[in-house]
DNA sequence: CTGTGTGAATCAATTCACAGCT
DNA sequence: AGCTGTGAATTGATTCACACAG
């Protein structure tokens, strides 16, 4: 029931794919969904889809299932998709441009408003419709306009640098591609998308032939 | 000690990064590396190091700790990461050239060793110093010199079609970068890596303003 | 005295089982 | 009948505590 504190981490991972799933299955013009299709859908059990929403509240109806359109609603809402963030990219490579054009971002609310890096090179071209701006002009844009959430993809050696100078600048959720642990004061939370510690992962699978279950996740 | 079955994925994923950062400090030219400072460099504590390492062996040596170059080398036989790795890369957009070229996977004996795509207007075009194969020609390719994984770098509607070609290629771990729940034999392994469910995951917690330890993980 | 290796205890997450609603 | 919501039981992972080695 509506507690909102103290989630644990994979229920709120569950949750952003039962909110994507909700998406589709409404876009196919589903109305009703038990618990069973949606954790088909996502790869998790029935009994986890009830628990993990029950963290939030009632919302399903006995001998039904869950109202597509209302669960997602609810879903949007709990999980803060309902306002729009306001998010930049610093280190504009090959993988930071792709980021800054990727569709699924601006489809979901996720607004790339600013491009950053600190290679003189680089600075001032246009990438993606944007004009890259110096990193060291970080902090007083983020006075002008605040800034949600920064993703860092630069060189591992200044993942750490440029994540001080982001949380100096008053960004409170970083999503660091270097594959670095990041050291944050603790009020700024890190998520990481490591590809290289990916491929080791399938490579120790690969050499150990570990027949277990796929593991899927968002990073 | 030394049992090969059943190690649980948390101790695989922190088992790269121990690698990965006694890689940094054996060329920072440290020898000797306490389970502590293994730790503090990896953001797990010191007996998660040390029942981490126990898995697989005794590595260290009692009042004084792991032998940086030996370590290393074990972990990098255990992870497999002694042998390289065929890769290839599926859907040739924005992320799949940033991850064909990517530095960090060659440097670390993953090879990419060719390019697919299913657009004719891609098909022959080089990329990356590679040239773009047709998705087609997948399986006969397979035939003559087998592929040890597959990024998937597709859109969400064609990720599901594209792991079936590859996975009756006879392709065995698969790297998804599309947010879908791909359904695969037992016998293949799926690990996942979706950059929106991470910004979603940030939203969220933006939204709740949980103040947790930042979560780093390979995603 | 420092630091590893490891069983025992704690903590967290998943799964079970079932009461209650439609 | 079918399905949700939820305490209870179970499984799994982390942390503790200490014997042992240099």
């Amino acid at each position: 029931m509506s507690g909102h504190s103290k989630i644990p981490e994979p229920v709120v991972e569950r949750l952003c794919r039962y909110h994507r799933y909700l998406s589709r299955a409404i876009r196919q013009g589903i109305k009703q969904v038990p618990s069973r299709a949606l954790a088909a859908m996502t790869g998790a059990t029935p009994e986890q889809v009830r628990k993990d929403l029950s963290h939030f509240g009632a919302f399903g109806q006995r001998g039904v299932g869950y109202d597509a359109v209302n669960l997602r609603n609810q879903l949007r809402r709990l999980m803060g998709l309902d306002q729009t963030r306001r998010v930049i990219v610093i280190g504009v490579g090959h993988v930071g441009s792709a980021l800054a054009g990727y569709p699924g971002f601006e489809s979901r609310g996720f607004q790339v408003v600013a491009l950053y890096d600190n290679n003189p090179a680089r600075i001032g071209h246009m990438v993606q419709g944007l004009k890259v701006r110096d990193i060291a002009s970080l902090a007083e844009d983020c006075q002008i306009e605040p800034v949600d959430i920064a993703i860092l993809a630069v060189p591992e050696g200044a993942a750490q640098d440029v994540a001080n100078i982001a949380v100096a600048a008053g960004v409170r959720a970083l999503l660091n591609f270097a594959p670095t642990n990041l050291e944050v004061p603790p009020e700024v939370l890190v998520r990481s998308v490591d590809m290289t510690s990916e491929l080791e992962f399938l490579s120790f699978w690969l050499a150990h032939k570990q027949s277990g279950a796929g593991t899927q996740s968002g990073a």
